[in-house]
DNA sequence: GTCTATACAAAGATAGAC
DNA sequence: GTCTATCTTTGTATAGAC
């Protein structure tokens, strides 16, 4: 028996492997990974992926499931929480997106690039009819402005928040923006995209 | 000589590889996309392809350049029209962009995540700061909000256009938003960006 | 210029020893 | 559970006939 479940000096080989994972799939994409890659990286065997995942796909599936969640489930209890105003309902989701996209900034590229390749792996694993569309939240904003198509209030708020991050690379690679002004501008857009969706709110169709 | 110059009827070689390459890296990517896929569509033999392009990645690259020119290059004449004011800049800017991607919805994606993978191969193709950073646009926005950076700008205006394009899939796969229910709600949002965008210009930070 | 055939390399997957 | 070796498939590129 050489198994040893030490949890501090090294992982479970499995673990290794869903680790490793995670980082090339993030980084490349499904179709530029190799498993060679993720094999190497996670310091195993090329044939124990196979061992333990039955396939490159399995695998990513899995990393994507969790990928998946962490973007958009983040939101779900922010939507639908029946005892918050709008108000703060949207600043928790831009405190908690812009927090956690400063650990991952690559995250949203990633999942919705992914998706657009291969929609049929992604599916139905989210009901956002019930998560979004019924949600507490599009109550409050119905309320408020009864003839705005929710779809736009959503895009609108997402598109702020997540665009800059979607859009980096390019600003980046051309030279202009840094990382560090980068996270300055972020920390202002915390403060500001808020009042900017207030601001936007206010705002009456003139056809209507 | 067998070769004919009929351009109604079929197309040179060339371009029927060309177009059937934009067709299949735009869909599936460069990493997922294969050459045989490429020549299959454009119905010719595969050494054909390697006959005119040297190679996969050159083909690529030329592709990518059109597009990346259709994405960005749109914007450079609005941009730099000193004849105009900021809300005509605006107007414009989201009347073409949203005429365009009508006819190709997934470009955004498709450009953005691609020099995401492969800043390299998009290097400097464009001057950033020369295009947009030191824009005419750029000189009007400060006399306004001097206080307010061009970044926040940018990416709130382009946000605000692109973003509905990237998260569409999503949305689609998931069931509600059928393309007919997206497309009434482009017409509309033709119509309030420039409005929103006005109304957050307004907006003054606390904190300043 | 175009085709057939094929070389060559890379990548995913598996068999079988330990 | 892990490793080595190997099979198979796929994908890019080229050689050479027409």
């Amino acid at each position: 028996m050489k198994k040893k479940n030490n949890p501090i000096k090294d992982f479970s080989t499995e673990e290794k492997i869903k680790t490793a994972a995670r980082e090339v799939f993030t980084q490349k994409g499904y179709a530029a990974t190799r498993t060679r890659d993720i094999a190497e990286k996670a310091n195993i065997n090329l044939a124990l992926l196979n061992y333990y995942f039955r396939s490159k796909e399995k695998l990513f599936e899995m990393i994507m499931m969790e990928k998946v969640q962490k973007l958009f489930g983040i939101i779900a209890p922010i939507l639908n929480d029946s005892q918050t105003s709008l108000e703060i309902k949207i600043q928790r989701m831009v405190d908690q997106y812009l927090e956690m996209l400063t650990g991952q900034p690559d995250l949203p590229i990633f999942v919705l690039s992914e998706i657009r390749n291969h929609p049929e792996r992604f599916a139905s694993q989210f009901n956002i009819k019930k998560m979004v569309l019924e949600s507490h939240l599009v109550k409050q904003l119905q309320e408020v402005r009864p003839d705005l198509s929710p779809f736009h209030f959503i895009f609108n708020l997402l598109g702020l928040i997540l665009f800059p991050f979607i859009g980096r690379p390019v600003l980046e690679t051309t030279g202009k923006l840094n990382p560090r002004v980068f996270g300055v501008m972020i920390e202002e857009r915390r403060q500001m995209i808020p009042l900017w969706i207030k601001a936007m709110l206010e705002v009456k169709s003139q056809a209507k």
